[in-house]
DNA sequence: TAAGTTAAGCTTACACTGTAAGTCTAGTCG
DNA sequence: CGACTAGACTTACAGTGTAAGCTTAACTTA
């Protein structure tokens, strides 16, 4: 009697690393990076979780993966133009990228990025600075001020608890756990929000331009 | 028959919220956030892991009370001094205290820290600026990056994959992967960690020091 | 003193996790 | 035809947080 463990359809469609990192993608924008499980990314491509290991070392490789697919939705400075224009231009488009996966900031920020996308473009940002007139040293400096901001700055605002526009009615709620005996400036500050004085709404523009144009003075002529 | 399970020594001190959270920073220290379980944290403490719940309501509320503990070291600015150095001070106490605890500062911005220790060092942040003559709004602006550049600083910092002594040596076995004609302003940089013209290592108050002296023109007269 | 209550430890169990190890099956190649 | 291989699979293990309920000793009160 011969022994028919399966009807003959294993995927509908093969197995391959893209369409891997591509669900694994979709997952972890919708439920998180912590939500991202081998079974449930298997169950996603209508497989069991031990066949994407062949495709996949473990999962340190399919996050590896995920977080250099997001990297390359970056719009990537170009050598031609203004140099601070260009880095707010990149700036600019790696916050966005970064709001569109909430959880791809922590996941760049706790591991080490040497994907072809990551190289890509730390090697075009290190460029557009170093045509601007900076040195190797100082280019590094300024690349690395600038990334600071971008992902700290992205990082604050995503563990933000609340949304902006419910802002101001959350916050009399939490009124009552920073007495202004206790917590004076902090007082000063909520109730700002709550009367409608201040939005309460960090600039991402504002901590930049701090910087780029702190920099400036640090370019030497060609 | 007497059932006796257990010899009348449940833990040698009994235990505590204090001893808990006290063990459970060292454990944390040791083998950072990820190596800290229920199980092991109770098996440091002679007991079991179910008992902890007697003083913790979950992990989270565990997590929250050793981020607090942490951030209760870092030094608060006092209102008296120069408000560029009392946020210098403040900056770099924070950074000292962040890299003592390595595994904090990814604590810190993927949670809500409503912690006491929290509360005082915000409210001491915000009344520094504000007695140096910020609004209450671009104090909140001027807190927010400032500590942008503290946690991306650090975490770039904690991220990076080697020590600063070795670069120089480890950046040779890279340089393969960095092909001059893909990558060549990546490419140079490196040459010049290997060749010792430049140590590689960031500066955290190279990026402090541009946002405190563009913050200063925003300062309106008393 | 007896009874009742509570505090603070405990065991067990469940639903998850990543992945090592080994197995089955269909297809290709010599 | 026989061997090999690719690509799926099953099973199993050691770990996770914590819900539910049990045990025992100490304290409180009648």
């Amino acid at each position: 009697m011969a022994k028919i463990r399966n009807p003959p359809t294993p995927p509908p469609v093969p197995l391959s690393r893209e369409r891997i990192l591509h669900a694994a993608l979709h997952l972890a924008d919708e439920g998180g990076i912590e939500s991202l499980s081998m079974r449930k990314l298997a169950q996603k491509l209508s497989v069991k979780a031990m066949s994407l290991y062949n495709y996949v070392t473990n999962k340190d490789d399919l996050l590896d993966g995920i977080v250099d697919k997001v990297i390359s939705e970056i719009e990537v400075p170009s050598l031609a133009t203004d140099w601070q224009l260009a880095m707010r231009q990149r700036a600019t488009s790696a916050h966005a990228v970064l709001l569109r996966h909430p959880w791809a900031t922590m996941a760049i920020v706790s591991r080490v990025n040497v994907g072809s996308a990551m190289l890509h473009y730390v090697d075009a940002t290190l460029g557009c600075l170093r045509e601007a007139g900076f040195s190797v040293e100082m280019a590094d400096h300024a690349w690395n001020a600038i990334d600071n901001h971008i992902y700290g700055f992205t990082l604050q605002e995503l563990n933000f608890p609340f949304e902006a526009t419910e802002y101001s009615a959350v916050a009399e709620n939490y009124l009552s756990s920073i007495p202004v005996e206790h917590y004076p400036y902090l007082n000063q500050l909520t109730h700002h929000v709550i009367e409608g004085r201040y939005d309460g709404i960090h600039d991402f523009e504002f901590g930049l331009e701090l910087i780029l144009s702190g920099l400036d003075r640090f370019r030497h002529p060609t």
